[in-house]
DNA sequence: CCTTTTGTCAAGTGAGCACTTGAACACTTG
DNA sequence: CAAGTGTTCAAGTGCTCACTTGACAAAAGG
């Protein structure tokens, strides 16, 4: 086979994955799905799109291999096609942040309007639950969180958060976090949190990173880590 | 800053890139882009195209900040603007190759029709040049040898190889690499030496793999790692 | 079996992209 | 400063893509 004859089979698969990611809407149903598998209605509803709109994006990202179905009674379930299509997604991000002077900035304005507290590198995190020097909250909808989370971590959604203050330990530090870099919900918890007289700062990155970061090595199927379906209740009783 | 908003200013960001890459042509170019810095007309050369449309091509690149420029008396040199663009694009690579059925197939065939001589793992290679239990040879055109090259590597084009057979040791074994895994002139040069008595292998994967592995985490300027400009001259005696 | 829910398809419109051609530009070198 | 490279620009054509709307399909459940 000639050089050339490889390129020209190979490129245009390249290209297929490439235009895939070249839709701003593709792009969010992959981060959304990076959370969890959800529904097109879902998946819908969280993009702010339509459904035939979501519909046909889905298919275009189910014709790239980078999504899968399965089918759930009625409603039909996407979910990423692989740990690849995480670190794809993780590695474009990171490309637009550290060449992209506009990303930059946001990512420098919200870090801003945080009060700064100090992050908390993803790499410790596992020592300090051990050691139980802090309790780890995750804010993300209860869906997110069941479908995968930080081994340790407490389940307390966004919402729920203002209303459950009364719950939580005073003598803790809270380490809270959500989906990932872009995402502010941590940085509005930590916020909340030190208003209400609590130690809070919020983790380096999110979900999607820790994800990234602990994937699977292997091609095989998950091992399952952070996947512990455990408590599809979520403990009231924190410490 | 709302949510909704973040969104609205971040993921146009990111499709940008998506958007760059989403052209088997551009996707050449970057490939190429990985191994050495070029001009637009040995660009145009390379990738069996037109002066203007490559240029036109380089210049959406340069828009989406994944390629700079710089200028060299009459010519107009292209590099990769970052190490991240290398790893984008061999995240992009190994996405579809794991996802994508037919590319799979391909490298498979590919493969298959090199003799199948074990593959070096690129890890083993700086221990085995070190103990000089092999001799690494690199068979990429010369000019992107003098860009960056596995430590300890000799430059032997792959046009020049056959001429210069009698130059090579009979008692060592050796080990080529060349562009990166989709690249065939590796497998080529095996079989050349091996047909000739020589005892041969070539690396899993080449300099693009080794270059993503290597890459230097921090985000200021290159240590220079396996770009030290030594040798523009080619040692004619091998061992 | 017929209704409801959920997701997909088909057609149509407007916008955007790829490639070609020929001209213009920028910088070097004589 | 003129001639000559090497690169980019501008205009034009044909194709592809995104989104909307309204109709259709597939399974669940009364």
């Amino acid at each position: 086979m000639a050089h050339r004859e490889i390129k020209d089979q190979t490129y245009p698969q390249f290209a297929r994955i490439g235009a895939a990611l070249s839709s701003e809407r593709r792009l969010e149903l992959i981060d959304l799905l990076a959370q969890a598998p959800r529904n097109v209605e879902a998946l819908a509803q969280e993009a702010e799109m339509s459904v035939a709109n979501t519909s046909q994006h889905l298919q275009a990202l189910k014709a790239a291999h980078l999504v899968e179905t399965e089918r759930d009674g009625t409603r039909i379930v996407y979910r990423l096609a692989g740990e690849d299509v995480l670190a794809l997604w993780l590695a474009l991000r990171a490309t637009a942040e550290a060449q992209l002077p506009e990303v930059g900035e946001i990512v420098r304005n919200v870090g801003a309007a945080n009060g700064s507290a100090g992050h908390v590198d993803r790499a410790e995190l596992s020592d300090l639950v051990r050691a139980e020097d802090i309790v780890l909250l995750d804010v993300r909808p209860r869906l997110e969180f069941d479908h995968g989370h930080i081994p340790g971590a407490l389940a307390l959604p966004i919402e729920e958060l203002s209303d459950r203050l009364s719950e939580l330990p005073t003598n803790k530090r809270f380490v809270v976090y959500c989906r990932g870099s872009y995402c502010q919900w941590a940085d509005e918890a930590v916020a909340l949190l030190q208003r209400n007289g609590f130690d809070a700062a919020r983790v380096e990155g999110g979900w999607s990173e820790w994800a990234g970061e602990h994937r699977t090595k292997a091609n095989g199927d998950s091992a399952d880590v952070g996947h512990e379906r455990d408590h599809g209740e979520i403990r009231r009783q924190v410490i």
